[in-house]
DNA sequence: CGGCAAATTGAAGTATTTCAACGTCGGTGG
DNA sequence: CCACCGACGTTGAAATACTTCAATTTGCCG
C-alpha cells in the first residue's frame, strides 16, 4: 500500500454518498486520507479487525475468502463509489485484494461514526449503500444458481454492463455492440462463477461461436446481442433489456446501443 | 393473510433488534401489528410498493423471483428475528411467501422511519441487521459456487444449522447426530441450489450411502457426520465444525453434539 | 531469445440434466 | 369406505455438460 506521504484528503472522498449535505460531505472529506494500492495489494486481511472504513475511488477491488489449505474464493467486486469494511462491528468476514491499481478513500473507523451518528444524512446514505450492496449478492446468487455456465458467463456479462456502467473505459456502447473490459483473470472469474478456468475459456468460445459475443483479446470482449445474452442467463427478457439500453445510452446518447 | 382483528400489538415484536434501548422498544411495540399467515400466502408482491416493513415472529419465509413466464426462483429464506422490507426506499424486489405457517410484526414505514430518525440504537441495530444479511447472502454464494450437487447440499444442510438452531423444532441435537427439519419442498430446494428436484433427491441418497446423513422422512434428516459434510462442503472444517458445536451445545446443553 | 504466467485446446472420465415412469401420501367425491 | 386424482418424491437410462489432466499456444517481461 501507499498512504499518501503529505497526508491529503482524498479531493471528492464522498462520492459513494450522493446524497448527503454540502457541510457534512466536507467534515467526511477533512477525515478521508487516499491510499493506493498496485494490483494484487491487499487492502484489508480476512478476519483482522480494522480501524477504518474506506470507499473505492477508482480502479477494482476484488472480495474473497481465503481457506486454511490456500483456496481462495472470490465472492464480489467492489467498484468506484463502493463502500467496504463494517461500520459498528469489528471485523469482516472477506479479505479485500486489489484487483487492478486502485485508489481508496480511508475513513478513520472512531471519528466516522461519531460523524454517522451526528449526521442523519450521512447515516442514510450509509444505509443505502448497503442496501444496494444486499441487492446486488442477491443478483449474484441469481446468475450463480444457473446451471448451465454458459448461462452463468451471460448473466455476469449483463451484470458488468448495468453495474460497471459508470466506471471509466470498463463499458463502452459502440455501433458493433457494447464493448466490455473484464477486470479479472479467467482464473478468478471461474472462481466466481462456481467453475475451473477451462470451463470459462470454453463458455466465452461457445458464445463467440453462437455469435452473441467477439473476443478480441481475453480481456476485452464485444456483447454483439444484448437479448440473446439476457435469454441465456435466463433474465427477464422484456424487463431486464430495456433497462441496459437506458443504462447504456446514458453514457453515450449519440450512439446507438443495439 | 390474517390481520389481527383486535389490532393489537405484538407482545416483544422487537426481538428482530436485541439490543435496542427499552424506551425504544417500547414504541416500537406500539407501532406493531400481529399478522398471522398460512403456508403458502404472499406476504409481499415483487415490485409492489409496500407502506411497512416488519419481521418474523415465527415460522419461515421464502423470498424469491417471479419471472414474466412465471419461473420461480428462491433467493433466500427469512426466519425468526429477520427483517425484510425496504427503509428509505420503496419496492423490494423479490416477492416473500409464506414457507410455513408464520407470525409476523409489521410495522408501518412512515412511524417506523420517524422512530428510526429519532433513535440511534434502534438505527444501528437495522443496520447491523441487513449487515448481517449481508453476510449470508455472500454465505450463499460461496455455498452456490461450489460445482457438485452434494457440496451444495451438504453446506445447505450446515448452514441450516447455524442459522436455523434457534427457531423451535427445527434443529434439534440428538445423540445419534442433529436432526433437522426442512422448511421447503425439493423444488423449492432446487431451486435455491440451482438444479433440478431429481438432482436434489439423488444428492441426498448419495449423502445417506455415505453415511453422512439419514433420511427419516423427506423433509426430516438426521446428520450424522457433521466434519464430513462440512469438509464436503468445503468449509473451512477446523473453523466451521467447532464453531457449529458450539451453537448446537448452547440449545442443549445436557447432550453430547457429536 | 528464454522464461513465465495466463489462456486455450484435446480427450477421457465423471456428474448432471432430461424425459419418462413409478410409488406414496392426502384429499375429494362417489 | 374406497377409488381416484394430483402433488411430490424417487428411480432409471440416455443425452449432455462439466471436470480433469496433459499438452500447446499466446503474450509479456527481463
Amino acid at each position: 500500500m501507499d498512504d499518501d506521504p503529505t497526508g491529503k484528503n482524498c479531493s471528492n472522498g464522498s462520492s459513494a454518498f450522493p446524497d448527503i449535505l454540502p457541510e457534512t460531505r466536507d467534515e467526511l472529506d477533512s477525515l478521508s486520507r487516499l491510499r493506493r494500492y498496485r494490483s494484487g495489494q491487499s487492502v484489508i486481511e480476512e478476519n483482522v479487525h480494522t480501524d477504518f472504513v474506506g470507499t473505492v475511488q477508482s480502479g477494482i477491488l476484488r472480495m474473497q475468502k481465503t481457506f486454511a489449505d490456500g483456496r481462495q474464493h472470490v465472492v464480489g467486486l467492489l467498484v468506484e463509489g463502493d463502500m467496504f469494511g463494517r461500520v459498528f462491528d469489528g471485523a469482516i468476514e472477506f479479505s479485500i485484494e486489489a484487483a487492478t491499481d486502485a485508489e481508496i478513500c480511508i475513513y478513520p473507523r472512531t471519528p466516522f461514526e461519531t460523524l454517522l451518528v451526528r449526521s442523519p444524512d450521512l447515516d442514510r446514505a450509509v444505509l443505502l449503500n448497503i442496501l444496494n450492496e444486499l441487492d446486488r449478492a442477491r443478483d449474484w446468487m441469481i446468475i450463480l444458481s444457473n446451471n448451465k455456465i454458459t448461462s452463468r458467463l451471460a448473466g455476469f456479462l449483463i451484470l458488468m454492463c448495468s453495474r460497471f456502467a459508470t466506471v471509466d473505459h470498463m463499458v463502452e456502447p459502440k455501433s458493433d455492440g457494447v464493448h466490455i473490459k473484464i477486470p479479472i483473470s479467467r482464473t478468478d472469474l471461474a472462481h466466481l462463477l462456481g467453475t475451473r478456468p477451462e470451463s470459462i475459456s470454453r463458455a466465452f468460445h461457445a458464445l463467440e461461436d453462437e455469435g452473441e459475443i467477439e473476443i478480441l483479446e481475453p480481456d476485452h470482449v464485444t456483447l454483439r446481442d444484448l437479448p440473446a445474452l439476457a435469454a441465456r442467463a435466463g433474465e427477464d427478457e422484456a424487463e431486464t433489456v430495456p433497462r441496459l439500453k437506458d443504462t447504456l445510452n446514458a453514457i453515450r446518447p449519440s450512439r446507438s446501443v443495439s
